[in-house]
DNA sequence: GAGCACTGC
């Protein structure tokens, strides 16, 4: 790239313009290398069929490929005429020269053509958008404005008026379900005692207190029984003692009014709850209550204290009711001057104007991400209509962030301040401080390569190395390398900042110190073999020897966190009251949002409050008033194998980074702990620095798209701040050339700008438009979104798993999955997307939500990549056709020894929630593979042979899809089920 | 007969 003087400029000039001819020529050659590879790789192996035939399709133009690398490099100077020569030549040599010659001619002929309708569909998009783009800012000004402010409001009264009432509610739940259990323990407890020492000669003591056990009981029992029978009565059956009212009720407080004497009974009670505790852990178990282990505190770690944090309590004025908005402004102001990095406002502002890239250190809570861009908006960077762009790596950060800026300035959300996430666009003419998610940013690229738009553009967080945020660095590298007014920021947490620096041509790193309280760090002395149990022991031990404040658990998934919770509600209640309240509430990505919020309501008095958690406490969300922290130092990470296209979900021991954030997560509002269940040893030894990066960990059909629609075509050396794997890259430019995104020199077709445009992965959106050809978009387009949502559709609760299962069977259709998931979104549109049918049927509305959200934002990349919108009518072959024409890729069949794919022999499996689990079809398309306990095809519909030839016919030969055991099979189970159905 | 962490366009 460097010995091109356009290098640079590729992202700019390439999308209206040719593509740089270096660059082309590099990639054409990398190309070429790549298939000669593979095409080795494809003679040896005669089970590689279709691939082979793929690559001898191209061994053939790959000796004309050679002429013409030849020629264009002598006519390297003259493009333009050597274009109107190769048009003009190929018409004329279409009748008059021989036929290969005639064919190369063709090809070429065609490809240029392609390309020009290429570049102007591309110059169409950017037309249209500009047109569109008053219309749509003003819409959604208005509707996002309103939209954000309800939202604001709803967070408001949510701490004002809602807190209260939600306490009180949760309380009164709590404690009716605490004398329930309270009961039922002590009934376990007297029937356990009456099998186990039956026999035994009891003493005195122990006589007495069996007895007295019993008795109480009794009594319950009888106030229950009372208390059934005259429910009207029942309630002004006890008052609560004048002394303790205010404070919260305890449940066994109804024992007392029964027995008659007040105090007493209750006192006795405690006792004998706390005497069979005791009793029961102390002399009977005595082994499962020692400790299991000893925390350690290793070394007095303190991440980032700084002093300066505690002053601002004082600085901070708690605004009086009355003020006026006069003082709401000052007191803001005073907030703001407050923050850790306003010392460093003009040195700041002078390193940003002496240097064109700089990287920022800080952690969070320093307040760069509001301050900065306030700053330089004070400072003149958005004059002359000038942006400045500043990124999150999600969505409510962009949101909530961008409220705050609003507050602070004192304008209106989506007026000078705003953001810009998917679905939700809520910025003006008149915006010029711009929050916005990383992937929104990239997309901008697409119809501004050069971000002219923009005076500053900061990356925030960049510490976590999100695939866009990772992508994003190339690309403003390279626009800010041809444009030296644009400024970059780059801001991160205290870690890889030197990397950054490098990256950057050695930018200059700015340090701000954080406001952040010390966290001490403990480990255990010894290993634990089991991580759960070791879990739960410590939430106790913490529950017991610790000073108030909650405790945030780190688990890998879903099941542990369900188990986990579990083992813990069971030991709290066989303590009973010899410890106090713990409420235990799990939270992951895929909870029901109502049990999610329960999290964030306060504990009540007296009581702790664990939030066993994913890693979406690590970052995602942040949960008020934790102090310790217990972090296994596990947790579940995606990882792609290129060479079988299979993404596996596996759990792995996380990274000191990722170990270093989750300790953080117990300083944010005081000095706070941090339990680590492994040694220090482990710490410094066994664990990664840092999380590999997303880039290095996914697949990149995607991003390969993205980037050869920015003209960028030699991906091999993009400058990656750490490059993907090269099989990676190679196996993805192979899909979209299978798929006719890529041309045979590697370049983009038109087919496949369009499918860049469509944001979703390139087999999904190759389906999106071939469902044209097939005239049944409308359904195709569901399908897509509804396979856009991971597979969150149905719900499948524990205690419920016959009759989610039974809901979910009721949605089948014949064909295969696609379709089912096409039926239930059906449904669900008739019902009026309602959220009760979705409760009826054991379907997650959340996910259903979404995924009318994105066929609705599909609907309009429709319009816009100029495919109609048609129904099928019912005709559901055509739908299949067109799915199999976007994944003719993802292709089995059955064999004698269970299924393999097309592609490359490999033993897969149905998985066992598919509707045809418990059919053989003999054709079969699979959306995704995925390894778990087996290599399972998950969503997959049946297929016939023959249409593969239909809808691909470059790929497969009607040779290779003949079935040599055809005869001894049962004839087309497809054929005869769609009949029936 | 399995078992999906988290984001994002």
């Amino acid at each position: 790239m460097s010995e091109d003087p356009r290098g640079p400029k590729v992202p700019r000039k390439a999308v209206v313009e040719k593509p740089a001819r270096a660059a082309e020529r590099e990639a054409r050659a990398l190309l070429e290398k790549n298939r000669s590879y593979r095409l080795l790789e494809d003679s040896e192996e005669s089970s590689e069929e279709t691939v082979s035939r793929a690559g001898s399709s191209l061994q053939k133009k790959r000796k004309k490929r050679k002429h013409l690398r030849k020629k264009r490099e002598e006519e390297e100077e003259e493009e333009a005429s050597e274009k109107g020569k190769k048009k003009t030549g190929g018409s004329k040599q279409q009748t008059e020269k021989p036929e290969s010659e005639d064919e190369w001619e063709r090809t070429e002929r065609e490809r240029l053509q392609d390309l020009e309708e290429r570049d102007a569909f591309a110059e169409r998009v950017r037309q249209r958008d500009k047109d569109r783009t008053r219309n749509v800012l003003e819409r959604s000004d208005k509707k996002a404005y309103e939209e954000a402010q309800k939202r604001l409001k709803m967070a408001e009264e949510d701490r004002k008026a809602m807190v209260p009432e939600l306490r009180k509610k949760s309380r009164r739940e709590y404690l009716a379900k605490r004398e329930r259990e309270k009961l039922e323990d002590l009934e376990a407890e007297l029937a356990d005692e009456e099998f186990l020492f039956g026999d035994v000669e009891l003493s005195r003591h122990e006589r007495q207190e069996l007895k007295y056990k019993r008795q109480v009981r009794d009594l319950a029992r009888e106030y229950r029984a009372a208390g059934e029978q005259e429910k009207l009565e029942a309630t002004n059956r006890y008052h609560m003692p004048k002394e303790t009212r205010g404070q919260p009720a305890r449940a066994v407080d109804l024992v007392e009014e029964e027995s008659g004497a007040p105090g007493e009974e209750q006192r006795r009670w405690e006792e004998a709850r706390l005497g069979a505790a005791s009793l029961k852990f102390g002399a009977r178990d005595a082994a499962s209550q020692e400790p299991k282990y000893q925390l350690v505190l290793e070394e007095e770690e303190t991440i980032e204290f700084v002093r300066a944090t505690q002053l601002q309590g004082d600085e901070e004025p708690s605004a009086p009711p009355t003020s006026t908005q006069a003082q709401q402004k000052e007191s803001i102001q005073a907030v703001r001057r407050s923050l850790p990095v306003f010392p460093f406002r003009e040195e700041l502002l002078a390193a940003i104007a002496n240097h064109q890239v700089l990287i920022i250190e800080g952690e969070t809570g320093s307040g760069k991400t509001t301050q900065i861009p306030q700053y330089l908006f004070e400072e003149g960077y958005t004059n002359k209509g000038m942006k400045i762009a500043c990124t999150q790596p999600r969505r409510v950060a962009a949101m909530s962030v961008a409220a705050r800026v609003a507050r602070e300035m004192g304008v209106k959300l989506g007026n000078e301040v705003g953001y810009s996430i998917r679905f939700e666009d809520c910025t003006s003419e008149r915006t010029v401080l711009r929050y916005m998610t990383d992937g929104m940013l990239l997309r901008e690229f697409l119809s501004e390569p050069d971000l002219a738009s923009y005076s500053v553009v900061m990356v925030d967080e960049a510490h976590e190395r999100t695939l866009h945020t990772d992508i994003l660095f190339g690309l403003i590298k390279d626009v800010a390398r041809f444009r030296p007014e644009l400024k970059v920021l780059v801001a991160s947490a205290t870690m890889d900042t030197a990397r950054f620096s490098t990256f950057f041509d050695d930018a200059p790193v700015f340090r701000i110190p954080g406001r952040r309280f010390p966290v001490d760090i403990f480990y255990t002395k010894a290993p634990e073999a089991d991580y759960l149990e070791a879990c739960v022991v410590s939430v106790l031990q913490i529950h017991v020897t610790q000073p108030p404040g909650d405790i945030l658990v780190f688990l890998t998934g879903q099941e542990e966190i369900e188990a986990a919770c579990e083992m813990l509600q069971d030991r709290c209640r066989r303590l009973g009251s010899k410890i106090r309240e713990l409420l235990v509430l799990p939270i992951y990505a895929n909870l029901p949002s109502d049990m999610q919020a329960r999290i964030f309501q306060p504990t009540p008095p007296g009581a702790r409050k664990v939030v066993v958690a994913t890693n979406i406490a690590e970052t995602s969300l942040t949960i008020e008033g934790i102090i310790y922290v217990l972090d296994p130092g596990f947790c579940k990470q995606k990882s792609y194998n290129p060479r079988t296209g299979m993404e596996s979900l596996t759990v792995t021991p996380c990274s000191k980074a990722s170990a270093n954030q989750r300790a953080g997560r117990a300083g944010r509002a005081a000095a706070g702990k941090c339990f680590r269940l492994y040694t220090a040893w482990a710490y410094q030894h066994e664990l990664e620095e840092t999380t590999v990066p997303e880039i290095q960990r996914t697949s990149l059909g995607n991003v390969v798209l993205l980037l050869k629609s920015l003209g960028i075509h030699d991906l091999m050396h993009f400058d990656f701040l750490d490059p993907p794997p090269y099989e990676t890259l190679l196996l993805a430019l192979e899909q979209l050339y299978a798929l006719g995104a890529l041309n045979h020199l590697g370049e983009l077709t038109t087919s496949g700008r369009k499918m860049a445009e469509l944001l979703v992965d390139p087999m999904l959106s190759k389906m999106i438009l071939a469902s044209e050809k097939y005239s049944c978009s409308e359904e195709i387009l569901t399908v897509a979104a509804m396979l856009s949502v991971n597979n969150s559709i149905f719900y499948r609760p524990k205690d419920k798993v016959v009759h989610a299962d039974n809901a979910r069977v009721n949605f089948f259709l014949p064909g295969g999955d696609h379709l089912v998931l096409l039926n239930v979104y059906t449904q669900w549109a008739e019902s009026g997307y309602s959220s009760q049918w979705c409760y009826e049927n054991f379907v997650q509305f959340r996910s259903m939500r979404r995924a009318r959200d994105v066929r609705e934002q599909l609907e309009g990349l429709l319009e816009r990549v100029e495919v109609g919108l048609s129904p099928c009518q019912g005709d559901y072959i055509r739908v299949r056709k067109a799915i199999t024409a976007g994944y003719f890729y993802h292709t089995a069949r059955l064999t004698r020894s269970g299924y393999r794919t097309v592609k490359q022999q490999q033993t897969v499996f149905i998985h066992p929630n598919s509707s045809l689990f418990e059919q053989q079809p003999r054709w079969l398309l699979y959306h995704e593979l995925v390894l778990t306990t087996k290599e399972f095809m998950r969503q997959v519909l049946e297929i016939e042979s023959s249409w593969l030839l239909e809808v691909t016919p470059h790929y497969y030969k009607a040779k290779e899809l003949e079935d040599p055991h055809a005869k001894k099979m049962p004839k087309k189970i497809g054929k005869t089920r769609e009949e029936l159905g």
